[in-house]
DNA sequence: TATTGTAGCGCACGGTGTACGCATACTGCG
DNA sequence: CGCAGTATGCGTACACCGTGCGCTACAATA
């Protein structure tokens, strides 16, 4: 039957399709992340991701329900880089307390897009990863000796801040890659308010600094403001 | 001429065109505000927009150079509803500092959408109302007191501490939004770690105050730390 | 070997932002 | 009043997007 036979031919020129490793979701997040880093949020496409991966864009769809649920995993992927010190005691609780604000600060300006993300994506069904860095943030405030029911609160108001200001850092961050310039360029071309013309803003030379600066001059007063409840009770 | 003739009846065919009241930009801000906080961030399409303004979709950019930019100029708008007292001096100032702050996390919450922006949307070229807000409640600042150099750190750690919690909350909300459950429903419904069976979540009996206590809390401390300074000095 | 499940993919649909050029309406001038 | 110039709205088109559907080729099982 010449329909057979054309079928056969070809799957002769069809050339016998060499065994594809196959995808799978931690590939597929890694990729995703990568790109992401790269070329941020509005980049992420089904169909440039699949591309990455020598795959189709519907292949993906095989691993995962649909984009959301993929950024949902990305975000959990990243949230795995958090340092968080184990839980000890009261005296150790400031610096458990600084080094955990510090890493989720880094993670975010590592990979700047989270921050558009979290506003989108509750934060409530997310993955193992985030999970377990609630936990172990709890704990260290659990073990501070905070009163109870506060210590929940204390964990929110850190996380709230440094998540605040990172966001902000974050989008002035992108901003900036956008423009094409360095932050250092950028800053200096950046027209500030109330300022003579013969001195130059003292911020302008190490910006990167300055942003830090800022951060941690914030976090020690929140956690300032959160000792004051720790001695009095 | 035919063609002359047929092109008169067509013009006559064609209605004379009413005069329609023309487009303006106010007019298409105005709208967007609406449609987002109806439909949410993800409704809003140029095409949307258009037609519910009785317009054509590429009819808008003659007003709005394109979609980032409206929304730039609807994150202005919302701004612009930010309540700032008067800047007095030192004994006013935790009053007026926590009335800004609430007035901040009231606009997220009113405007959920706002929140999934802010990441992406740098606030450094922002409208009038953004800088006049900012200077506002830098004019607060200023008069409480800080030592110089701190009053802007101050600032941005009370405004990053809202914006931070806010927006967790705002996003809190939109996934209820989307579940189509009210909040009581969607909270009680909620698997709550380590609890017996019998007993009930306080929480979950008027989230929305619950949250609005979190909120205060986080900010007391805030301010408790900031406060330190400000004696100190 | 025959069967059954599954990963990958081509195609298609409905949606998006927006560039372009035309037709109409308004404005300011003679 | 008449006309030129400009501003405005819009139809069309393009490239891209997320993703449902059904086909094919292979893997594992019976």
């Amino acid at each position: 039957m010449p329909a057979e036979q054309k079928s056969e031919i070809a799957s002769v020129w069809t050339r016998p399709r060499r065994q594809r490793e196959q995808l799978s979701r931690e590939q597929i997040v890694a990729e995703a992340v990568r790109l992401l880093d790269a070329d941020g949020i509005e980049a992420l496409s089904m169909r440039k991701l699949g591309t990455r991966l020598d795959a189709g864009a519907t292949s993906l769809y095989r691993h995962v329900a649909n984009k959301d649920e993929l950024i949902e995993l990305v975000v959990d992927e990243v949230y795995g880089e958090l340092e968080v010190p184990a839980a000890t005691g009261p005296a150790d609780w400031r610096d458990a307390a600084a080094r955990s604000a510090y890493s989720l600060r880094a993670m975010i300006l590592r990979h700047p897009w989270v921050a558009s993300v979290l506003g989108q994506v509750g934060l409530i069904h997310l993955g193992p990863n985030v999970t377990r860095m609630s936990e172990r943030m709890a704990a260290v405030y659990g073990a501070a000796g905070f009163p109870a029911d506060e210590t929940e609160r204390a964990l929110s108001t850190v996380i709230s801040y440094v998540i605040g200001m990172a966001t902000s850092e974050a989008a002035y961050l992108s901003l900036i890659a956008r423009s094409g310039k360095n932050e250092q360029e950028f800053a200096a071309d950046l027209p500030v308010p109330q300022q003579g013309p013969g001195q130059r803003d003292p911020r302008a030379e190490d910006p990167a600094k300055t942003r830090e600066e800022t951060f941690d001059y914030g976090l020690q007063r929140v956690l300032d403001g959160l000792g004051v409840r720790l001695t009095a009770g």
